[in-house]
DNA sequence: AATGCGGGGAT
DNA sequence: ATCCCAGCATT
C-alpha cells in the first residue's frame, strides 16, 4: 500500500458509513440476535449465497436446528437434507461436525475468541472474523467480496481481487477505515454492497461515501474491482439409470470427492442383465459453475418379479418409495424424478 | 499459490 | 452468455 493511504486519515469514511447503517440497515431475521450459534449458521448458509436464495434454508435450518447440541447430536444426512438445494454441500458436513467439536472441545459452550472460532471445521478467516466482531466485540474486519468491491473503489485501487494475498490486502484497506464498533461496520459494508456498491450499476447517488470514493471521482467506477482470473465451466458427460418396479426404486449416497457430497442419486451403472429393461432414455443439461452437465437418464422399468428381487437382494443399492427419497437430499437436476414416482416415469 | 466446489439472479 | 454472490478446504 502506498504511503500516502498509510499517512492519511480515513477514520471518518468509516464512521460515515456507520450512520447510514443505522437509517438503513435491511431488516433480516439474523440482525436482532447476536446469539453466535445463529450467526455462525447464518455466516454459512450465505457463502458464495444470496440473501433472497438462502434466506428460507437459513429459517429452516435453525427453527430445525435451534442450537449447537441438536445439531450436534443429529444425523449427518438430516443436515444433509436441510442443506437440499443450496449448494457446496460441504458446508452441510462441516457444520454438523463443527457442532459436535464445540460440544467435546468446549463444553457446548461457542468459543469467544477469534483463534479459537477459527478453528472449527468450515470457519474460515471470513466468517471467524463475522463471528467475533457481531457477537463477542472482536475487532477484526470480515473481509468478503463486498470488501473487496467497496475498497477498491473507494481508493480506486487496481489490485487483482483474483490474487492469494487480495485478502490480507483488503483487510490492511479495511484498517484505513475501521470504527470502533466492527460488528456494525462488518454488516454495513455488507449492505453497502448489495444495496448500493452493487457490481454492475451502482447506485452511486445514493451512496454516503460517494463524496469519499476516488473512483467514483474519476469517473471510473466500472474499472473496480479489478479481478483477472476468469472462471470457465468444463463439459461433463453423467449417466443414471432409474430403475424401478412397482413404485420402488433404486438410489445410492454419494462420496464425498467431487461435486454434490454425500447427496443421493440413482446408480450410474447398472448389471447387464438389467439392459433388457431399457424403455427409454432421455438427456437433461443442466449448468452448474464449474461444469456444463448432460446428464443421460435411463428409464428402466424392471417386468420380471424375479430379476428385480435378485437384484436388490444383491446388491449395495438403496430400495425406496417416493416418500422415503423425501427424505434424502437429491442434486438439483435429479430432483424432477423423485417428486412423485407417477411424474418420474412421464418425464421419461 | 492454485484449484474445486452449486445454484440462482441480475445484466 | 457472463458475472458474482456474507468462502473454505485441499493440494
Amino acid at each position: 500500500m502506498e504511503k500516502t493511504k498509510q499517512d492519511s486519515d480515513f477514520k471518518h469514511i468509516g464512521k460515515k458509513l456507520l450512520s447510514w447503517y443505522k437509517i438503513n440497515a435491511r431488516d433480516l431475521p439474523f440482525r436482532q440476535t447476536k446469539d453466535p450459534y445463529k450467526i455462525w449458521i447464518c455466516e454459512i448458509v450465505f457463502q458464495q449465497t444470496r440473501i433472497a436464495q438462502g434466506l428460507g434454508h437459513y429459517n429452516n435450518f435453525i427453527t430445525r436446528f435451534p442450537d449447537v447440541k441438536t445439531l450436534a447430536e443429529a444425523e449427518e444426512n438430516e443436515v444433509l437434507l436441510s442443506w437440499k438445494g443450496l449448494g457446496y454441500y460441504s458446508r452441510a458436513i462441516n457444520v454438523h461436525k463443527a457442532a459436535q467439536q464445540i460440544m467435546n472441545d468446549y463444553h457446548g459452550i461457542f468459543p469467544d475468541e477469534y483463534e479459537e472460532i477459527l478453528k472449527l471445521k468450515g470457519v474460515g478467516k471470513y466468517t471467524a472474523a463475522a463471528v467475533s466482531s457481531i457477537c463477542f466485540n472482536g475487532k477484526i474486519p470480515a473481509v468478503d467480496g463486498n470488501f473487496y468491491r467497496v475498497l477498491s473503489r473507494l481508493f480506486a485501487d487496481d489490485f487483482d481481487i483474483s490474487n492469494s494475498r487480495a485478502f490480507n490486502y483488503f483487510s490492511q484497506l479495511a484498517h484505513l477505515i475501521l470504527p470502533e464498533n466492527v460488528g456494525d461496520f462488518n454488516q454495513a459494508m455488507m449492505d453497502l454492497g448489495s444495496e448500493i456498491c452493487k457490481p454492475k450499476n451502482p447506485l452511486c447517488g445514493e451512496c454516503p461515501l460517494n463524496q469519499d470514493c476516488l473512483a467514483f471521482s474519476l469517473e471510473k467506477i466500472s474499472e473496480f474491482p479489478v479481478k483477472t482470473k476468469k472462471v470457465k465451466a468444463e463439459d461433463l458427460e453423467l449417466k443414471y439409470y432409474f430403475v424401478h418396479r412397482n413404485g420402488q426404486f433404486l438410489i445410492q449416497q454419494r462420496k464425498d470427492d467431487f461435486i454434490w457430497k454425500k447427496l443421493f442419486e440413482f446408480p450410474p451403472v447398472i448389471s447387464d442383465d438389467l439392459n433388457p429393461f431399457i424403455k427409454s432414455v432421455k438427456t437433461v443439461n443442466h449448468k452448474l459453475t464449474h461444469k456444463n452437465l448432460s446428464i443421460e437418464i435411463f428409464n428402466v422399468e424392471v417386468d420380471s418379479e424375479e430379476i428385480w428381487n435378485n437384484f436388490i437382494y444383491e446388491n449395495k443399492y438403496i430400495v425406496t418409495d417416493v416418500d422415503g427419497s423425501h427424505e434424502r437430499s437429491f442434486p438439483k437436476p435429479l430432483e424432477n424424478y423423485i417428486q412423485s414416482y407417477d411424474t418420474a416415469y412421464r418425464i421419461l
